[in-house]
DNA sequence: CCCTGGCACTCATGTCGGAGGAGTGCCAGC
DNA sequence: GCTGGCACTCCTCCGACATGAGTGCCAGGG
């Protein structure tokens, strides 16, 4: 185990890393922050701290850097989650609050993360998978045509075109509207199936087909739509990552224009509390020198999806993270008023 | 006006300019491009066109590269649009075919365009403005709260939450749905404010303000959501600009976030027929060493949207051109099946 | 046992000067 | 009007060198 003020010396070199973006030297160290001890003994303490794998040293007569291991221990046991002023929280609240449709909601979410962390912001949408039924509508936009309108409680609309086999009358569709929305408002997506089985049933002979249609349709909604959808923004901060640029940045872009790696960058984060990702714990290569600080946001008590950010690991983690969280517990407001 | 020559001359260095990203000097001109004349001819037609300003000269006794005006010279005069091969376009049509609904189209889209054309691809939604209403749905989520539901022909749907100051009957609420359908159903939007003005009056005094709150945000809906929505894809392409990276790509980066900027950008191309903006002809600094290449895409005769590309200044303008016209013509096919 | 000052050593960075080379502009000749 | 020749410019690429930050190690003191 090390010693107080050997981890001390981590939490300084990690703060002053973060600052200055270069190597930090013992000298620099002791003179920034007042830990009471030499140069040179600080010296000996980065030397411990090197074997131990926290920090790295780029070559021989340079400052020394924290390797992944080195932010983990200091995200784990040094830094705490630093809240936010009460005006940022004021101005988060007013942000969000004028927003007028989901799709506003997210998107103005993303803008101010990205702002706020001057990172990459990641939002997913509120799942389907988690969430329920609020309505379900049928129209008939020609005789055997119907549209499917599916309503949530997270305010998002699905809509699907159905064709018939033969025309369906304007009883029969009032029917089936109401027997359906009887049955499925206010279930959760994953129970619907079950309990709409035997809908048909209750149908003449003729109009079954079409019943059935249209209950498969809306099945396959529940079930293709839980793919989930995410929103990015603030791309442009990554430019901030000064050193030996296009290398950098670009397999990050890449990584990020794919859905399907910010759907498992999320995934990948707990279900409650903030997850934080650092480096190669990044099941990603193109990630490997980025962090992601990812939590969930919900209307109730439930995560329903989950936000986060992307930046590099050299990141000022309290700041970020108090941010992140911050966030997450707005929209949540903002979705359970909805 | 320039001689036939000449004009050859400027044709084969931004040719040349394109391929190699360097400086293109007069003997290596002569080398790759039989032009029939010694170095030396090449090199006073190289004065005159720098005179005219159609090619610049980063220091002396460098080669020389195309200004602006150069490219604007080569679009319109020296460069015709390369067409797809026949397995390109086959794999276009597949790729767009296989979308399930429009979100599916537009994303498809945008990662074709991306693809093809390796640069930034930008495609709006089919607008609101000129597309018409399919259907206008009203549920009464509770008493006083009801949900209107907006589908257009595009296969667009957008929703709004609306509270009534009293409770609205079912019976009021279905009358409601049946005329506002009968006078709007087919209608442009804006076409629509007129035709529904006089509607509150049909009804009973008691039922009136809620009659005209529902109005009201129906046509709330059609003003506030012309305001189009935009798809972007293929960011990670910005780093093939090689040159004093981080300078370059940010202002780029940071003018793509701002969907104002996008939506001008697409909005100042020409309705019919392909845009070229080059360089400083877009009204945007960050987007000064960049050229976008627009174009518009509709379901019938008529464009609804636009989509393009954003590249470097130093663009293979031919093959750019042709893919983006390739890509609206078969999105305008899919939308007009659907 | 731990801390400290001193000292020699390493190595990245910045500067300078010169060689090399690509490309130009101009001129005289055909 | 085209061409070959030639002098000139100026960027780029080393190699050498000085600089300085930072280290590791050691001997001495609390």
């Amino acid at each position: 185990m090390l010693s107080e003020r050997r981890l001390e010396v981590l939490r300084a070199i990690v703060q002053d890393y973060v600052g200055t973006e270069e190597p930090v030297g013992s000298k620099a160290l002791t003179e920034r922050h007042s830990l009471g001890v030499s140069p040179a003994t600080v010296r000996n303490d980065m030397a411990v701290l090197e074997d131990e794998g926290y920090i790295h040293q780029p070559h021989t007569s340079a400052g020394r850097v924290p390797t992944d291991k080195g932010y983990r221990l200091f995200v784990d046991k040094l830094a705490g989650v630093k809240p936010l002023s009460t005006a940022e929280r004021r101005a988060i609240q007013n942000f969000l609050d004028s927003a007028v449709d989901l799709d506003d909601v997210v998107g103005r979410t993303v803008r101010l993360l990205a702002q706020l962390t001057r990172q990459v912001a990641v939002v997913q949408y509120p799942s389907l998978t988690r969430s329920t039924v609020r309505h379900v509508e049928l129209l008939a936009l020609a005789p055997a045509r119907i549209m499917l309108v599916l309503i949530t409680d997270t305010g998002r609309v699905e809509q699907r075109l159905v064709d018939c086999p033969a025309p369906v009358g304007e009883t029969v569709l009032a029917d089936l509207r109401a027997r359906l929305n009887s049955r499925v408002v206010g279930r959760r997506f994953s129970d619907v199936p079950p309990l709409v089985q035997d809908l048909p049933e209750g149908f003449e002979q003729d109009d079954r087909p079409a019943v059935s249609i249209v209950l498969a349709t809306l099945l396959e909604t529940l079930v293709e739509e839980t793919e989930e959808r995410i929103m990015l923004g603030g791309t442009a901060n990554l430019t901030r990552f000064n050193h030996d640029f296009p290398l950098t940045i670009r397999p990050v872009l890449e990584a990020l224009e794919e859905q399907m790696v910010l759907l498992k960058l999320l995934g990948e984060a707990k279900d409650s509390g903030m997850t934080v990702r650092i480096g190669h714990e990044n099941f990603h290569e193109g990630l490997n020198s980025t962090s992601v600080v990812a939590v969930g946001y919900g209307s109730g008590d439930e995560a329903v999806a989950k936000l986060g950010v992307v930046g590099p690991t050299r990141m000022d983690y309290p700041g970020t993270m108090g941010a992140v969280r911050a966030v997450a517990r707005y929209v949540g407001q903002i979705l359970a008023e909805s």
